[in-house]
This record gives structure tokens, sequence and C-alpha cells, in this order.
DNA sequence: CTTGCCCTTGACGTCAACGTCAAGTCCTAG
DNA sequence: CTAGGACTTGACGTTGACGTCAAGGGCAAG
């Protein structure tokens, strides 16, 4: 398949694949007039890269990390890496989530306005939300 | 206090702090001769919203969503708004929780070298941890 | 008074992940 | 054979959260 085909498969924009290729993330073949092509399996291999664009990974962690998820073998100084940018993940979903907290309890303010029952202690409503998820 | 100190006690760069009030995040008092004066609660103020920014929100939400977490009066225009984001925000950390669990098979992987049991089908590892949290 | 550090606004630089022309080439349908 | 869509490389534009000078004002110590 060419380019547009996989970018209509893999739903990004053929600019994003030629970026793809540009950073190494991403393989084609070449027919003699230069035109890219692809197998059927890129599909799922540029939709692996979205997903972890998506998860705020960037470029130069993604391109040591393809090769290693397509080895299946991690080397311990990458290991290093991958359970730092865990962590930061963990705590960015954690900071969304507590955000995610704090907008509830200004919904249910909003659409309870018994003004009494909740004297806009957020803070204690969210400590009590996280203990009983 | 000044601007330099605020920027020592909250750890970030005086460029953040100025851009924070540019783009309507962070308030402060003036001396006649223009410098920047904040009371000691700026710094808890200024570390949420770095925390905010690090959990992947842009200013434009975030502008919207302070004033709204500290006044706990939530009109319905933008309760609408609210709702909305809440969802986005939603959707945001599932990305980050379903990138964390790809990344924890990545690791199992690293960690358990057994080559044969994980044929690099990560998709299928997660879709499996997904149904069984 | 002057040295030196902190502050001011203004304006340009950066980096990532693309978007968006531009000008030319390739390929397929009719 | 030709029209028109798909493709090529090249290069400049965009957005966000600042970094980084530049040119000058303010102020306490010696």
């Amino acid at each position: 398949m060419r380019i547009g085909e996989l970018a209509d498969k893999a739903g990004v924009s053929t600019r994003a694949l030629r970026y793809y290729e540009e950073q190494g993330l991403l393989r084609s073949q070449r027919t003699s007039s230069s035109q890219r092509v692809y197998e059927e399996s890129a599909a799922d291999r540029v939709r692996l890269i979205q997903e972890l664009y998506q998860a705020g990974l960037g470029s130069r962690l993604i391109v040591t990390l393809l090769p290693a998820i397509d080895a299946g073998e991690v080397g311990p100084e990458l290991l290093t890496r991958l359970l730092d940018e865990r962590a930061q993940i963990e705590a960015k979903a954690a900071v969304l989530q507590d955000a995610g907290r704090r907008l509830d309890m200004l919904i249910r303010l909003a659409t309870h306005p018994d003004g009494q029952s909740c004297p806009s202690s957020l803070d204690q409503a969210v400590a009590q939300d996280s203990v009983s998820p």
C-alpha cells in the first residue's frame, strides 16, 4: 500500500507518516520512482506510535523503545528510563484524577444548590472520595 | 515578597511567573515603581498551577479552572464547560493509564526475560489486563 | 556616588509534532 | 493521450511554555 492508504487506515495524515520516517520510527520500501510502499502491518505500527505519543512520550524515547518492543528485550538502561516515565505518567494521572474530583465537587455544588450541606470544603470532600473508590 | 523570592519558593523561574500573570493565572500587587509584590499564599498557587501544567492541561483550561476551584460557585454556563472539560480530563487520564499498562508490560518483558510466553503481543496483554484490574 | 544585585518591559529564540503551501513527478481511468 | 488525483522533496508556519538577551530603572551597602 502507498502512503495515502496507510494514512487512511491508521487515521493520521501523510505528513505525519513522513515525519515518523524522518524520525526513524517508521520504515518504507520505495518504488523505482521513490514512492513509499508499506506492508499491511504498518497500520498497526503507526497506531502503536500514535498511542505512545498520546501517552506523552517523545520521539527520541519512542525511537529507542520500538526496537525494544519488537525484540521483546529491554536493556537495564532503557528499563530505568521506562520506570521513570512510568512514574511521571502515574503522577500526571493522579493530578488529573484529583482535578477531576475537584470538578465533580463543583458540579455537585452547582446542581445541588443547597448551600448548607457542603460548606465548599473541597479538599475534605476530595480526601473522603479518594479513600473509597 | 518580590518575584525572585517567590520563584525560589515555588521552584520556577521569574519568567514563568510573569508568563502566568500574562495568562491571567496569577495576580500581583505593584509597588510605586512597578515591582511585583506577592503574598505568601502565592507559592501554593504557583505549585498548583505547575501541577496542572504537569498534568498536560493548557493555560486556557487552567485559567477557567482556577476561579471555579477557589470560588466554589458555578453558573450554568460555566457548568457546561466544566462538564465538557471533565470529560476531556477523564479521556486524558484513561489514555495515560492505558499507556502506563503498556509500559508495565514492557517492564515485565524486560524483567522476566522468558522469551517464550509473551510473543511481543502487547495489545493482547493490555486487553487481558484491562478486564481484570 | 558608585558598585552590584534585583527588578521592569520588549522582543526574539526554542522545541516538538506536525500543518500548509509550492513546484514538480507519477499513475490510473477514460 | 490526457486529465486529475496521488505522490515526491523542500521549506516555511503554528502553538505553548517558557529561555534568553537587551536596555534601562530601583535601591541598599560601602
